[in-house]
DNA sequence: CTTTTTCTGTTGCAAAAGCAACTTTTTATT
DNA sequence: AATAAAAAGTTGCTTTTGCAACAGAAAAAG
């Protein structure tokens, strides 16, 4: 979920604007925060990347969103009823700012400028969120893996404005975003060559048609 | 998407107090709307329940949401970039609340009660709807029917505070919510049936875990 | 610069899901 | 109340996907 307006602009101000904004440094792998604890913490990922996961009973994981740099992540972005384990996971290293909050639905009334930026970007953030989660779920409905594929390159195409693109996070983590099994989704790929869709260098795409 | 506080207060509010809010009555099978015409509305479910839908290329239907009495549907509730046709299809008799706006985004500046109330509802509104979109991909990411089944039926249970509760809608809409096959799932179905984890006659679900 | 770990790429086999076609039951419509 | 239209329920067959178990390549760590 990445900010419309200029990400170093929002991110200064945040930094400089409020004593309850923490900045901390993550390394590879690390854990930058779990959803489980009712934290009622918003982050965001200065610099790096980082997967949203979810590991269910069946020991299946699910990279649930993935943040680059400037995207914007917390539980006000993800209030569920169901008791399963949410990390952020760290996949490079990681400047991330946290900050605390009292209750981020009402207007504060706190003075200094930091809150009342925050208080006027969130619904804005929100809504980006929504159109996120709406794609997902577009992606995730789609009846198979080859469908899938191509809705996700699509989508990256459409982001990079080019045919070309590298993905976004390793072939593994995709299969665990789309919700599909590793070496089917391998299988799938080669298929996507073979029948001339796409071109595949590595973890670099390029679409063949239209 | 059902608002938190007194549905019923919230939407004499909305009726009484601008002149922009209109009132329609819809039939069974008639569309309400549809999301492909940046229309800028903001509807409100008043009696009935209906469902939004999705047609995609290869013929497949996906319900992508369902509303019932009180729920509030529209386009800022889902703003993505594909260009796939997206229907409100009234399951039954329907009053529907529609409310035109300029730029839902900003505070809105006319005076009147009902833009003030719903420039404050909106946030909690869009979060409810974040609530509910979450929920949705973590149904859709299980990775079988069976589990797609469980999931939901225990979302239902918790919602009905109870063990047993009727399905919202038909068997057929169901398969296309969790976006499987209908008879797959009604195979599905029965074996959940004998293997003890539920009971089930007609659209009414018990169960028998746990 | 060497070792260790993670990631990519493949495959045979088993299980699950999809498809098509049909009957029966339930729900609308006239 | 009769007819038409949906929805539920079932089944055999086919296709897709998942699982498990590898080997090789690339990347991270010491």
């Amino acid at each position: 979920m990445n900010i419309n307006f200029d990400v170093k602009d929002f991110i200064k101000k945040f930094e400089n604007s409020c004593h309850k904004v923490q900045k901390k440094t993550f390394v590879r792998n690390e854990v930058i925060t779990s959803y489980i604890n009712k934290r009622n913490q918003l982050c965001i990922l200065v610099n790096g990347n980082a997967n949203l996961v979810r590991y269910d009973l069946s020991g299946n994981r699910t990279i649930v969103d993935h943040f680059s740099s400037g995207d914007v992540f917390g539980e006000v972005f993800y209030s569920v009823t169901t008791n399963n384990e949410l990390l952020v996971e760290a996949r490079e290293n990681c400047d991330v700012l946290f900050y605390i909050y009292d209750d981020i639905r009402t207007k504060c009334k706190h003075t200094c400028k930091f809150h009342q930026e925050l208080s006027d970007d969130l619904p804005e953030l929100i809504l980006n969120k929504v159109t996120d989660l709406n794609t997902r779920i577009e992606l995730l409905t789609k009846r198979s893996i080859r469908d899938k594929l191509l809705g996700y390159f699509s989508i990256l195409s459409t982001r990079h404005l080019n045919k070309s693109f590298t993905l976004p996070f390793s072939l593994t983590d995709l299969a665990d975003f789309l919700s599909i099994d590793r070496s089917a989704m391998m299988r799938e790929l080669k298929l996507l060559k073979e029948d001339g869709f796409i071109e595949k260098i590595g973890n670099r795409i390029t679409l063949l048609y239209k």
